[in-house]
DNA sequence: CGTGCCGTCCACCGATCGGTGGACGGGAAG
DNA sequence: CTTCCCGTCCACCGATCGGTGGACGGCACG
């Protein structure tokens, strides 16, 4: 196996996902699929059994999900070259793929021909990024830094969102209401928003809180 | 063609997912996949020309989606049934749906197997639920009726998620802030909160409001 | 060893909000 | 035609929130 064509592993917790990735790429002479991985902690094993030149890996999957095999693998085994697969297009979730140690992004659009190049040049150590990905990056990088929440404000803003009141906050993070408050007051000027509400909606868009 | 098997066609925006529904189903005689589309008018053009027994529909496409798509096949073609395929298991996708008038709702991880079997109970007019989407779709009936905000309410929601006052929700709709404060406790009523925070959050939840 | 940031706390005030109770016209449904 | 619901409006009150200004210990980084 693996003489001068590229090996590959496929991770995906959807069946029908991986069968088109394979089905994609099975013409593909220059490209062997060497296993395949419905979860993270799955794909860690087919990387330490197989040592692939490149992972093409989905952000939403169970059991540990694509940030974090991403994190794995880049630490554990450098040679591999992680490359994401997904349908979300967000600014978080493409932030959080890059961060975590990506070499690429890719959306499910993508045709045949351009998984092929984007995986070649994934191998060469090169950065390759949808046109949308590459798009939102740039918007993202142009924007006024925006410095995160720390735990503690975090904390705050999740019972906020929880629809509590400020003295219900305090009790249930232990701390006296006015200091609620002094934390909330920080949160609004880091989000730019001058109430509770909004702050809550902000945070949901930049991916601080839980989507609902 | 045709002689015994089922006509399908596959719609989806996705090029990796559509490759994978036909590799999934190239080796089952019974299914043949007449067509293939990205996008909800194409769909309409394949099922005008084909007449397939089934047609595979992911909800979320561009041009038509896949509720207005699955509408128009259900009302000007009703001899093909549409099942839908996608990634999303909310509640308001499944409702959607469904209400369009789907006779199955399968998400992507379903094996070949699930995806075969389903086709061919959809041809034979049998509704197919994912074991996960018709969980769901119980625990929504077994909940009391969320009765639906007025028009007016979720006008006033909508201003609420934008971090306006009430004073300035009135402006905007060009109403007295009493009747902003009375639409307020209503629909708080409604959505069985307390605050207006939790109102923008249990509302998005609901799918009553844009999720960010 | 200071400087800065974080988390904590406090007091105080005006603005805003939640909640009550009532009222009225209009349209749809019975 | 009457009843119900929607949308509109009003007054009033206590509770909550937003905002200011200050304070202090702890820890990290230079």
């Amino acid at each position: 196996m693996g003489e001068g064509g590229l090996r590959i592993v496929v991770v995906d917790d959807h069946t029908v996902m991986r069968a088109g990735v394979i089905a994609l790429l099975a013409a593909e002479d220059s490209i062997e699929i060497v296993g395949e991985a419905g979860d993270g902690r799955a794909a860690l094993e087919l990387v330490e059994r197989y040592d692939p030149d490149v992972a093409l890996v989905d952000l939403r999957m169970p059991v540990l999900d694509g940030v974090a095999t991403t994190a794995e693998i880049v630490a554990r085994y450098p040679r591999t070259r992680v490359l994401i697969l997904t349908t979300y297009d967000t600014d978080t979730e493409i932030e959080r793929g890059v961060e975590a140690g990506a070499i690429g992004y890719l959306l499910k659009d993508t045709t045949r021909e351009q998984l092929v190049d984007a995986i070649h040049a994934a191998a060469r150590g090169e950065t390759v990024l949808a046109p949308r990905v590459a798009e939102k990056l740039v918007a993202r990088m142009r924007r006024p830094v925006q410095d995160p929440l720390t735990e503690r404000e975090t904390d705050v803003l999740n019972a906020v969102a929880d629809g509590l009141t400020n003295a219900e906050i305090g009790r249930r993070l232990v701390i006296a209401e006015a200091t609620v408050k002094t934390h909330l007051l920080r949160l609004f000027a880091k989000l730019d928003v001058n109430d509770r509400t909004r702050a809550v909606v902000v945070a949901m868009e930049r991916g601080i809180l839980e989507r609902p």
